[in-house]
DNA sequence: TAGATTGTTAATCGATTAACAATC
DNA sequence: TAGATTGTTAATCGATTAACAATC
């Protein structure tokens, strides 16, 4: 789309995706039928079905727990907007940082936490706090209404099953990317 | 293991694990029997040779390029260290932040890593800095030494094929969430 | 020796690929 | 109408699960 190409094939996107065209074919028509024949597809058309798939036309309210460095790389990150994902606050437990604002969003205490959750509708909480804190805040949020947790705390958290977790254990994908090297030069010693 | 568990059977860690305790039989058995018949698995000696599959045994020198918000969120997981990643050192095109440290590492102009990464013997090289920069970047990494990108920028590298990336795109882990949001949601309306 | 539990083979299941009729 | 390319069915492949003989 950023090209200005208007229509593409299976085949031209298989190329691109390295996947095959008949994978692209089979996985979208799960979803629907987003092509023509002998056309192929839209790829304006196809980019909002996909979209309206994975939710991203919906507008989703968001907070971060946790300002530290990571909840203030996240914070900064503008591109969540333009997805739909609005940040409504930040916390943390630093008093030094109460009233501070990034992008202009606040940064409020943890005693606030449980009010603001009920009162803002907040649909998705990013957890960047240590291991220790993370359950308990966790189960705060689910129990004022957050659907869905950001996970970026080193734990498992087990909550009930209609909370969805999206977990990031950036240590796990360290030791992929550690499994890969040793693997590749197993393969060519 | 933290729990003081001696050994364990396939059966108990299905059950932690939720997978079937015949994929956990077969899965490490790819890589040798860890196991003996009727007793189960020794915790300890199933860690250390995890560890190796993983390459967890090994120091592997690391450097974190973009000494941002994200970059300095890295250098500050002081848990990498533990698991044999050992951070040199930090860049940053940011003149104010040249010579400031993280946990005694120096950040570093960009017109040393060069130089840098040539007589340290890097390996690995975490990229958190804008997409612009970050396909340049990483093929000079490449010329110079780095086996491995842990790739946090917002692009795709097509790398000559003997390096390893490990892509980190937050943006896509949001959009898994929020696709989960909406699945969830169509299956319970 | 009896019980437990692995390592491994065989059976099943689901996902990927190939093929092609439908149709733009 | 001829060519292109989808949507979809059928064939293949690989991964997961079940079963059980080996053995601690």
């Amino acid at each position: 789309m950023e090209e200005g190409v208007e229509r593409i094939s299976s085949n031209d996107l298989s190329k691109q995706m390295k996947v095959t065209a008949s994978q692209i074919r089979q996985d979208l028509n799960n979803f629907g039928g987003f092509g023509q024949q002998g056309y192929g597809y839209n790829v304006k058309y196809l980019y909002t079905e996909i979209g309206k798939i994975l939710g991203l036309d919906i507008d989703h309210k968001m907070i971060i727990i946790g300002a530290g460095n990571l909840g203030q790389a996240l914070a900064n990150y503008a591109a969540f907007e333009k997805r739909g994902f609005i940040l409504e606050g930040l916390f943390d437990v630093n008093p030094r940082l109460a009233g501070v604002t990034i992008r202009g969003v606040e940064i409020r205490m943890m005693d606030e936490l449980k009010e603001f959750v009920q009162k803002n509708d907040i649909e998705i909480a990013a957890l960047t706090i240590p291991k220790a804190k993370a359950i308990e805040v966790a189960d705060l949020l689910v129990e004022n209404g957050v659907k869905a947790i950001w996970n970026f705390a080193h734990t498992d958290l087990d909550l009930q099953e209609d909370v969805i977790v999206e977990n990031v254990h950036l240590s796990e994908s360290l030791m992929q990317l550690s499994y890969n090297i040793t693997r590749y030069r197993e393969e060519h010693k």
